[in-house]
DNA sequence: TGCGATTAGATTGTGTACAATATAATATCT
DNA sequence: AGATATTATATTGTACACAATCTAATCGCA
């Protein structure tokens, strides 16, 4: 087996996967003024107000060179307010403001259209889930818990 | 089910795998001097060289904003050169320098090395290949065949 | 053959993503 | 208590990725 042939790369798909599910994401939310990174910020402070810079890039994998501006942005936008902690003031904390609460419900229509665009591909989805959580831990995660 | 709950979705985990893919390759295509999308640009050039720019696009599913300036750096290294077609004056065709070719020896070990660094995930990511490249399909694939 | 439609790639603009580095704050050790 | 090590985030620099637009070349149709 020729390892240098692009059809037997095993990565390649992900990241090609990966990229399609970014272009098929972005008209959607572009109608929320969202880009898909934007939504996944969003999405951890839905589930949990108030956490620091630091607690969204261990969810996300991301580090502070791509949180940083990106928040700017979202706190530019009136979606969030970051402030210095009281308790350590190396730490950025991320708050939503009602405007970023409110827009949860128009949200809510985004996973249901892209679930419906790609219906038969959903099953093998939830499937595949595990195995590519466990690569993350096994590559090294990223994000600010490195 | 919270649909917009981080665990819950199905494409986060595939964009988290991707980048922490990138991540992994990273330090060691620096020793070959590429980078992740560089080097899968040379995959598809050491299989079929000579190709258009439009025909790795269709391969990669990446568009001309992305491939020209990278393809400029791979030239700008001495490892492609890039010509107009003389059939079609629209086209631009990437050959192999004599180092490119060169290249593709040392470049054997990195699917050897990841491979290593992530063989106890292989087994499933031969297992989600196929349901991956499906998902591509369903979505749009993107790049200069849209 | 001429003209409108389509195509290939370049360019512009925006937003990531991450390595490396810097600065200030906190933790740890002696 | 003081010094050193570590940490949180910002910043700098580089390389993508892609939508929108442009220009020149080619295609398809009447």
């Amino acid at each position: 087996m020729d390892v240098l042939r692009l059809d037997n790369q095993l990565c390649f798909p992900i990241y090609a996967a990966a990229h399609a599910i970014g272009r098929a994401y972005a008209p959607m939310l572009d109608e929320l003024g969202l880009t898909y990174p934007q939504y996944l910020v969003m999405l951890v402070l839905w589930e949990k107000d108030g956490v620091g810079l630091n607690d969204i890039g261990a969810r996300l994998h991301l580090d502070s060179g791509t949180l940083t501006p990106l928040l700017k942005r979202l706190e530019a936008q009136g979606l969030v307010e970051r402030t210095r902690s009281t308790e350590d003031e190396r730490r950025i904390v991320v708050a939503l403001t009602a405007e970023g609460k409110k827009l949860r419900q128009a949200a809510v229509k985004i996973p249901l259209k892209l679930g419906a665009k790609m219906a038969r591909a959903l099953p093998k989805m939830y499937a595949m889930r595990g195995a590519l959580r466990d690569l993350v831990k096994i590559l090294g995660s990223g994000g600010d818990d490195r």
